[in-house]
DNA sequence: CTGTTAGCGCTTTCAG
DNA sequence: CTGAAAGCGCTAACAG
């Protein structure tokens, strides 16, 4: 007892403890690491005290020591609209329930930005990654590092198509398939499409959606009609004001996500339009927003909760395993179409 | 050069940068952590080969060693709204310039995982946390634990009163105040407001800003338009057809946040009832979505970003200094009224 | 069931 | 300007 009065603002230890109790240091340890073979006196003597003291494990040292930072990194494009914060929220009930941190970091559709980030990560040994891509992202060799150093790596939403590693995506082309050929079914027959950036996958395949539908229903598809966009903000005020006033309007447009979607509604509605009558919006994802806004969004609902989980669980699966047993599936989960006032 | 070949899978160390190039290791951290104490040329054989071999800093390892996680925590209720990603936003942005990381935390608004982040918080060593409790804290211990242990906290929005720590909060009494007054002079006479759990600091100053606004403008307070609710979504459609089902029903809602707003007019406009023709109604915040439903929503905006960088800054100042010299400030940043279509 | 001995990869005195 | 040695707090064989 003598011991612990010199102690003065100093973290204590399983040194400390050990000394106190006259044992050594590793019985102290597997008490605390809730290894079986230790006598139950031992167990509650070093368990009574430990909480008598506050003792409080280092998992920096634990880190250290086992080699593993029971970290995972998450890597996504922003925060800001609601897509994201579900699916992370997803991702870190898993990560709990599994003992895991999550280190979460923003990289704001800057490229530069996204391959600080993964340094940032690999510095502080996570265990794992998740990453969704910023629209800028071209070059993958930030990312690849991941996989060369043996480091588990899923993506989702926006995804790499040159790393064949765990993916979850959902079905995008039928997604939008889904919702163009709803539009043409209301009687729509020139529909535009506000795309992505065609750097990225989901921009491309949601295209294919739109066009797989006209084709369907033999509308020919008018380049006039699809513009693609860097997901500017400003721009979708220009892209939107130049669909209205071209000699042939388009009757409807399908945009590549919910904020462009809502935002491409407010311009309409600037410009004494009225949706749905004069021109119908449909947007994807199923934004918290969509529902509130004025008309209603009518959208492609993505599983967000689904999509944290199931990339959550891929990259545990290979966390637990050896990296010489590692599958690369590539999870595409189904959309809904939810259909609102706006089309 | 024979050495690199045997390592296999091995994250190369300083050791190895050292044997490699014949010289002690410390010479080599001294480089590595920019020491000025080096002889260029040294400096510039280890750059290079650390360059050439991909070294990478091992963070737990110098955090073990330097005592500093260089990591804060942020404990916040939610993330799904608009204004917690906006401050944390600004919160990393802040941490990085340090070169901070930044664990989040989400509670879901249980106290019970309030308390499990904090101790997440504890074992993973963070040099400083920012908080915003949750609607169910009543019990601080949890959070006292890091004054008691020397580490450095400070809260925003939600804060706790029994703690004397520096904290970031807007002036929800003025804003609240703002918002009822500018409801009477338009003519209002009769103003509900649905207030948050009274366990909340903000929730007893918004309310009684809302009751001095009464007053100065001479209108007596009706408790019967004052329902203090606990967050809960479900609860908000009981309590508005409540008030609109009254015999002398409000002609105007003042909410505690915009989430609530929007339900609130949601609710409103189901029961047939205009807004603000019928009832005007304000909230606090101004959310992302508050300018994109119909009809747009009055609200008091609050700082976001100034909010998150006030807070970490505060931290910063902490971390920084000695604790003897730490000071305990209150920001109280100004709020500012949106009038929109609402009201 | 318990103790001993090495580390994990880095920083940090203290000597030269 | 450089090196040697100790140690951060913990785990993980290996003996007993």
């Amino acid at each position: 007892m003598i011991y612990l009065i010199c102690m003065k603002n100093h973290q204590i230890t399983i040194f400390d403890l050990a000394r106190e109790l006259n044992i050594s240091k590793s019985t102290v340890s597997r008490v605390l690491t809730g290894h079986p073979n230790v006598h139950p006196d031992t167990r509650k003597r070093v368990l009574d005290l430990a909480e008598k003291l506050d003792y409080q494990r280092n998992m920096i040292a634990i880190q250290l020591a086992t080699q593993q930072s029971k970290t995972i990194g998450i890597i996504i494009p922003e925060i800001l609209s609601s897509y994201f914060p579900y699916v992370i929220a997803a991702i870190q009930e898993e990560a709990h329930k599994e003992g895991y941190n999550v280190l979460i970091s923003q990289s704001n559709e800057s490229y530069e930005t996204e391959v600080t980030n993964a340094k940032v990560m690999l510095d502080n040994r996570v265990d794992g990654v998740i990453v969704s891509i910023t629209k800028e992202t071209l070059n993958f060799d930030h990312l690849k590092v991941f996989q060369k150093k043996g480091i588990p790596i899923v993506f989702f939403n926006r995804v790499c198509n040159e790393m064949v590693v765990p993916k979850v995506i959902v079905d995008d082309y039928e997604g939008a398939f889904g919702a163009v050929e709803h539009l043409i079914l209301s009687g729509r027959k020139r529909i535009a499409h506000l795309s992505g950036p065609s750097s990225l996958a989901i921009s491309v395949k949601r295209l294919n959606g739109y066009l797989a539908a006209l084709k369907k229903h033999n509308i020919p598809a008018d380049p006039e009609l699809i513009i693609s966009y860097d997901f500017s903000k400003e721009k979708i005020a220009i892209y939107v004001n130049h669909l209205i006033n071209l000699k042939n309007p388009p009757d409807a447009i399908f945009a590549i996500n919910d904020p462009t979607a809502i935002d491409t509604i407010q311009i309409i509605k600037k410009n004494g339009l009225r949706v749905p009558e004069d021109i119908a919006v449909v947007g994807f994802s199923d934004d918290y927003v969509s529902a509130l806004i004025e008309p209603p969004l009518t959208t492609v609902a993505q599983p967000v909760r689904e999509i944290g989980i199931t990339a959550a669980q891929l990259l545990f699966d290979q966390i637990k395993k050896d990296s010489s047993q590692w599958k690369t599936p590539v999870k595409i989960l189904k959309t809904k179409l939810i259909v609102r006032k706006s089309s």
